[in-house]
DNA sequence: TAGTGGTCTAGACCACCAT
DNA sequence: TGGTGGTCTAGACCACTAT
C-alpha cells in the first residue's frame, strides 16, 4: 500500500517525518477532502511508533487546518482552500499545488540598492497560477534582504527558484518566525500593472514586516499585497479551552 | 507561593485547567512579558502530574504566541500585543486585559428582524478601550443569530455581558470554529461615527463569516470592521515541519 | 461490540544553556 | 554540572460513533 517508512536514523523527528508524508497525501489527493487519514492506531502499527508519536504529527496537521479529528468517526481531511496559512506566504508552492495550480513566479524588480546597513537586494515578485493564456497573479510580494548576511544572493533567478528555497539550501537559513501588520494600501501603477484595473476596489489588503530565523535573526523585510481576487480566508479553531471570553 | 490546584474531580481535563492558570497570570501580568514561567518539571512536581500533561497545556499557550519555549532556558512570556487572536474576536475582553485596558461595548443597534428561516437578532457593537474622557472605539462587530435556536436572545444587554457570554450560560452554546473572509471596506457614515474621520485612509479591514459551535451548528453571521487606529499584527511562528516551502 | 480519538501516567534519553 | 525543553516509548482508561 505504501512505500514510505520512517528512517530512525535521521535527525528529523519521527512525528516531523510522518507529518510530511501526511501532508503531501493530503496535497496531492492521495485522501481526498472529507476522507479519513488512517487511524492512529494503524499509524502507529504501520510505522512501528507510539500512538503520541502519532498524534503530534496529526496535531501539526489539526493546527494547519488540513484536518479535523472526530472523536469515534476519525481524521478527516478538511481542506478550507484558502485559509490563514496564506500569511506564511514561505508556503506559496505548497499553496498551489492543494489548489491543483501551477504556482507562477515574476520577478518585477531585482536590484541592489544601499541600505543603513550597506548593499541590500531588493526583490518585487508577482506571484500567481498559470493558466492556457496569461497567468492570474495573486499577490505582489516584496522582500529586502541584507546581503552582507547573504552575499551573492542577488545573482539568483528566482523566477526558477523560491527565496526561501535559496536560503535554505545556500545560506542554510530558515525562515522560523515573522511580524506581520496589516493595512490597506492603495491602488498605485504596479498594483494596476499586476492585478489589473479593479472597479469598485477601494484598496489592498497589505501584510508587511519582518521575517526571523531560528536565532531570531532578521531573514528579511517583506509587504505582500494580496489581490482581490484571492478570498482570503481566515479559519480559526479553538478548542474548548482557548479564546474563551470571561466576562469584563 | 500559589492556592491553585488542579481538581482531578472536574470534568475539565488538568492541561486546560493548567493552561487556564497560566494564561491568567500571564494576562494578569504576575509572569510578565520576558520573563519565564516555572520549568515543566516545577510545575510537574508542584501539581503531581506527568510532565506530558504540563506539555499539553503549554502548548496551547505558544500556540496562541502568548510564550515561546527555548531549550536549555525556559518558557518565556513574548507577549505580542495584538496578534492575530483578534480574529478571535470573541476574546475581546482578554485582549483588553493584556492590553492593560478595561474594555467597553456600546450597542448600536439591537433589532429583530425577519430573516430567511424566521426572526434574526441583528446586533451592531462598537468595541473599544475605555478612557479618561471619550472610549476609543477598536472595532464595529455586526452579529446575525437566528432567534429560533435561541429564544429571548433579544432582550440580553450586551453592553454589560459579552454575547458568547450569554450564549454559553444561558444557551449553553460555545463557539468553537469559524470561516471568515477578509476583505476591505469602505468609509461609511457609520465608521465615521465609530472610528470618526480617518483622512487618507481608503478602507478598513473587514473579517466577515460564520462562526460554528462543537456540533458544527452555525451559531451567527458576524462581520467585524478593525480601525486603522488598532495596529494588526499577525504574528507567525512555524516549527522546521510546517510551511516549509518546496520547489515549485 | 469493535474501533475511533481524548486524556493521562511513568518513565527514558537527548541537545542545549547557564554556571 | 545541573537544569531546561525536545523527543519517544509502552502502556492505561475513557467517551463517542458505527454496526
Amino acid at each position: 500500500m505504501t512505500e514510505f517508512a520512517l528512517d530512525p536514523q535521521d535527525s528529523t523527528p519521527l512525528y516531523t517525518q510522518l507529518y510530511r508524508d501526511l501532508r503531501q497525501r493530503i496535497l496531492d489527493g492521495t485522501y481526498p477532502e472529507g476522507d479519513a487519514i488512517p487511524s492512529e492506531t494503524a499509524m502507529r502499527d504501520l510505522h512501528g511508533i507510539t500512538r503520541s508519536t502519532v498524534r503530534h504529527a496529526v496535531s501539526l496537521l489539526v493546527s494547519e487546518g488540513l484536518v479535523r479529528q472526530i472523536r469515534g468517526k476519525g481524521t478527516l481531511v478538511t481542506y478550507t482552500p484558502i485559509n490563514h496559512s496564506v500569511w506564511n506566504f514561505g508556503g506559496f508552492t505548497d499553496f498551489s499545488k492543494a489548489q491543483h495550480q501551477r504556482p507562477v513566479t515574476k520577478v518585477l524588480t531585482q536590484s541592489v540598492e544601499e541600505g543603513p546597513r550597506g548593499p541590500q537586494l531588493l526583490l518585487v515578485r508577482a506571484r500567481g497560477f498559470a493558466n492556457d493564456d496569461a497567468p492570474t497573479y495573486l499577490n505582489l510580494d516584496t522582500s529586502v534582504l541584507e546581503l552582507s548576511r547573504f552575499p551573492g544572493l542577488e545573482r539568483f533567478d528566482f523566477e526558477r527558484h523560491s527565496l526561501y528555497q535559496v536560503l535554505r539550501e545556500h545560506y542554510e537559513v530558515a525562515p522560523v518566525r515573522n511580524e506581520l501588520k496589516l493595512s490597506v494600501a492603495l491602488s498605485s501603477e504596479l498594483t494596476r500593472q499586476v492585478f489589473g484595473e479593479q472597479p469598485g476596489v477601494p484598496g489592498f489588503i497589505c501584510a508587511s514586516g519582518e521575517v526571523y530565523d531560528s536565532s531570531d535573526q532578521l531573514v528579511e523585510h517583506t509587504s505582500v499585497i494580496y489581490s482581490p481576487s484571492l478570498e482570503m480566508h481566515v479559519g480559526t479553531s479553538w478548542n474548548g479551552a482557548v479564546n474563551e471570553s470571561v466576562p469584563a
